[in-house]
DNA sequence: GTCTATACCCTGATAGAC
DNA sequence: GTCTATCAGGGTATAGAC
């Protein structure tokens, strides 16, 4: 009986390939952004050369868009999961997605830096970042409702307004935070501010 | 007796060269970043060719570098002197900053594009951003702590931590604005954070 | 002060062998 | 699936004429 080898297959390899390039890009994307990054330092990175990464990913743009969307998919999950645990305490639920950001200092510098390239029209990552702030505006603006019925969250603000609002100092507080690791306390910082949303005494 | 030409000096004509280069450079440092932006294009569109362009600013660092210099230095001016204006009231100037900012889209872009650039390390404006958010800190803590004295601002929270929560919320606040114009009211969003930060009742 | 011409490097992508 | 070789194009900066 011929013994089963613990050679991977074909598909297994290409799904490793493909993991060490997503991993070596969103690292080039986060440090240098799209227009900086360069595929010859993506590919040796992840062990190949440059037409090696490029049978995988068929060229620069697509690699950025597979990248964001495999990324935005995990982070939503994990976003809409916390708020879902956390279901009566909407405020928590925030500070421990900063606190998990702080964990990940790499992917947050990859989105800061995307979205603010993003910001031109004529970026590939454009439509992206618009849809995406616009879908989880909609999305939170619900949760907060609920907080909000749920007297956790102040209702002198409507829940359209909040959103933007905690969205804004999350994005803020990662450029000083990114800037300066040692000296700005991301999460300390934002917990000031979900205490002030608090309904009075609460 | 001679007639004095209107001919402009040398010197004007350098003056008004480098001022077409600097506003050519800030829209596209804006739209495409230092690493996506092309000196060709920063000089057509000031009406020279490249080599004419590099005569006044030798290298694309450098003209990056004075570019951001010459507008920190207008800004920082125009926000000490707003803050000095409404010395009693600190949070309507901080609102008065916001607004004008609103009417100066190209120049938010430029600072949110390349602050985010600059995160990297080895970025030329990383040193100029961390030493701008250095200074800008220190001093709006003193303008805060006075407020707080002046019993302007809500006491509860450390000036150190109040200065990094508003310029979270105005650079986070950019972001969602320059992506979408005409659905964020930057403004309107920034004084909910004003009015939360007064004094209760004030 | 501005131009033409050009050197020189970098970059993304393709062709085709193994 | 990964390589070598190579192309076409674009990028900053310099040399030297006017």
């Amino acid at each position: 009986m011929k013994l089963q080898t613990p050679r991977r297959t074909q598909a297994e390899r290409t799904r490793a390939s493909r993991e060490k390039i997503t991993q070596a890009a969103i690292e080039f994307f986060a440090q240098q952004g799209f227009r900086g990054a360069k595929m010859a330092d993506i590919a040796k990175a992840a062990n190949l050369t440059e037409p090696g990464l490029l049978h995988h990913f068929p060229s620069k743009t697509r690699l950025l868009m597979e990248v964001l969307k495999e990324r935005d998919r995990i982070d939503t999950e994990r976003m809409r999961a916390t708020l879902q645990k956390n279901g009566n305490h909407f405020l928590e639920a925030c500070i421990e997605l900063v606190e998990h950001n702080e964990t990940v200092p790499g992917l947050v510098q990859l989105f800061t830096l995307l979205v603010a390239e993003g910001i031109s029209q004529d970026h590939p990552a454009h439509a992206f970042f618009t849809q995406r702030y616009q879908r989880e505006r909609e999305h939170m603006a619900q949760v907060i409702r609920q907080a909000q019925e749920a007297n956790e969250v102040r209702s002198d603000i409507p829940a359209e307004t909040l959103v933007v609002l905690i969205f804004a100092m999350m994005d803020g507080l990662q450029v000083q935070w990114l800037l300066e690791p040692e000296k700005i306390n991301m999460s300390r910082v934002f917990r000031v501010l979900m205490d002030i949303l608090k309904v009075e005494g609460g």
